[in-house]
DNA sequence: TATATTTGCATCGTGAACGATATAAATAAA
DNA sequence: TTTATTTATATCGTTCACGATGCAAATATA
C-alpha cells in the first residue's frame, strides 16, 4: 500500500507545478505574436511599472537569481526590448531600460490580461474567491522566500 | 497611469510561477541527497502508485508532453532508476519499470512530504484549508487541460 | 490487400532555472 | 592606506519545458 503522503493527487507543489505550466502556455500564443517568452514579458511588467532598474532590482521583484535574469536580459537586449548600460553611481550594476520597442510593447500586448484572465475564470476561481486565492499563494511565497 | 491589470501584482500566473519555483527549491536538498530532481520524483511519484507504465501514460498523469518526458526517463535509466524496454502487445509503446534502486528510493525519500509539508504550513495554509486551496488548483488544471 | 491516417515515441533547437564559480567594484576592517 | 569582505553581475554546466519535426508501428479507409 502507498501511503497517502505518496500519491501524486495529494501534492501541492504538484498542482502549483501543472498550473502554472498550463497558464504560462495559455500566454504563449499572445506573447509569440510580438516574440517575447512569459518570463520576458514579466520583466516588461517590471519595466513598465519602473523604468532603469539595476538588475538586481529586477531579480528581487520576480524571486528569481541573476544568473537566470542576465542571460534574459541579454536575449531581449538582442531583440532590441531594452538596453543595458553600466551604472554612474556604482560600476557594478547594469541599468536596464526599455527602448522605444520595449515600451511600445505595452500597447501591443494590452489585451493580454484579459484575455488569459477569462480563460481561467471557473467555477472555483472567480473574481470573487481569486483574492482568496491570491492570499494564500501570497502567504506560501512570503513563508518560503523567507527561509531563503 | 499604468493599469491595474498590468501590475505584476494583480497576476495568478506570476503568482502560480513564483509559488511552484519556490517550492520546488524546498525539495530540491532532500531530493539531491539521493541524486534526483524534482521531475524526476514526480516520475517516481507515478511509477510507485503503479509499476511498468507506457511513455505515454506517465506523461499524461503529469500533463507533459512526451519530448520533455523521453529524456528525463533515458537520463532516470542511465542512472539505474528504471528500465524502458518495447511493449509486447504494442511494438510503438516503451514500457518504464522500477528497477530495484527505484523502488527502493521509496523508502530512502519516506520523509520528503512531510518535510516539506510543514515548511509551507503558514497563516493562509494549513492542514484546514489546504483543501480550498487544492479545489482551486483542481479547477485551474481541469479548465486550462480543457481547452486543447 | 494497398494506401492513408493516426498513434507512440524520439530527436533537435531554444529558452529558461539554478547550483557552482568567477570577477570587478564598493565597502569594511586592520 | 593596505587588506579583507561584501556586493553586483556574469559565465558555465546540467536539467527541464516545449514547439517543430521525424519515423515506425498500428489502425482506418479505399
Amino acid at each position: 500500500m502507498i501511503p497517502d503522503e505518496f500519491k501524486l493527487d495529494n501534492q501541492l507543489c504538484f498542482r502549483l507545478y501543472t498550473a502554472s505550466r498550463l497558464l504560462t502556455q495559455a500566454y504563449h500564443p499572445l506573447l509569440s505574436e510580438q516574440g517575447i517568452t512569459y518570463p520576458q514579458y514579466l520583466v516588461l511588467l517590471v519595466l513598465w511599472e519602473k523604468d532603469a532598474q539595476p538588475v538586481n532590482d529586477i531579480a528581487k521583484r520576480l524571486h528569481l537569481e541573476t544568473n537566470t535574469v542576465t542571460p534574459l536580459l541579454q536575449r531581449m537586449e538582442k531583440e532590441g526590448i531594452l538596453t543595458r548600460k553600466k551604472g554612474e553611481t556604482d560600476a557594478r550594476q547594469m541599468i536596464v531600460s526599455l527602448t522605444k520597442k520595449g515600451a511600445g510593447l505595452r500597447k501591443k500586448l494590452a489585451d493580454v490580461p484579459s484575455t488569459v484572465g477569462s480563460a481561467v475564470i471557473c467555477d472555483s476561481v472567480t473574481r470573487d474567491n481569486a483574492q482568496d486565492l491570491f492570499r494564500m499563494l501570497d502567504d506560501i511565497i512570503k513563508t518560503l522566500s523567507e527561509k531563503q
